[in-house]
DNA sequence: ATGCTATTAATAAATCACTATCGATTTAGC
DNA sequence: GCTAAATCGATAGTGATTTATTAATAGCAT
């Protein structure tokens, strides 16, 4: 950077930091997002996102994601066979289920880490894992909210 | 045909046989897959076939990986945010180790299948589930083979 | 308000994994 | 060997997801 004594308004009128706007859609994206407690997929984003911004573009949601997943606020979650679904960060460690009938995926608590940990055989060295559990959603399974 | 009646139409009883050619391409996958004894995909099994018969192309790949997922010799495995590998059929419950550094998977034995399916929250009925380990396979912590 | 420019919507284009097509080749039964 | 058809390799095509392009819009500092 061009550090040193230089405050940003005498020295160099233009060539000041980037802003970041905040934009209706940005806003909106991210709300989805916070608000959402669950990892999204980008379609996911941009229906939720198109209610409160219309016309709203999944160019858009794309960019979004980019965006916060390079300032470190979005983390992928990747699903086998599926397109990866996004959440805000910062969550503690934790896992994810997956709906057969609707596809949702969940956030669910907890991690036999231990357990895991052990699965490594001699001479791997293990850095992180993932479970993902598979099966029906409550509201899948017709039972009433 | 020459003859009147072909030598497999009325008189013969067990009519149709599957005419599955053994193919020297064919042969090669599966001797291929056989002997990986890890998962694959598409495109490992094409460099390793092609070592023994020049000249195989992609296409065969994914229809022998078709003809044997078909006939129950062959299971897909999905890894997050990448493409299906394929093992054979028949082996026992288990999961997989992939190497961050050369993407290769790997079979691991074991599983904590009681705390796993403690995880699922009320309300959620579990089907299955699957644990992927990340890290360093032994060739890539440039240990000696 | 004004001007600069980051951001947008729309859309084209690039990826990517996989499949269909087709003429040429190879296999299996005789 | 011979013949019919299963199979092959090459490649164009498909569908789904993601990125780049572009002209217009709209934050934000002044």
């Amino acid at each position: 950077m061009t550090s040193g004594k230089s405050h940003f308004d005498e020295t160099a009128p233009q060539a000041r930091f980037r802003a970041r706007r905040r934009t209706r859609q940005r806003s909106v994206i991210q709300r989805v997002l916070l608000e959402a407690n669950r990892p999204l997929s980008p379609q996911d984003i941009l229906l939720a996102a198109q209610a409160r911004a219309p016309g709203l573009g999944i160019a858009t949601v794309y960019r979004t994601i980019h965006t916060m997943m390079t300032e470190g606020t979005l983390v992928a979650v990747g699903i086998p066979g599926e397109a990866a679904r996004y959440e805000t960060a910062g969550k503690e460690h934790h896992h994810h289920f997956q709906c057969r009938e609707c596809d949702a995926v969940f956030d669910i608590q907890g991690c036999p880490t231990d357990d895991l940990v052990k699965l490594a055989p001699k001479g791997f060295r293990l850095e992180s894992h993932q479970v993902v559990l598979y099966g029906v959603c409550p509201p899948c399974t017709g039972m009433p909210t």
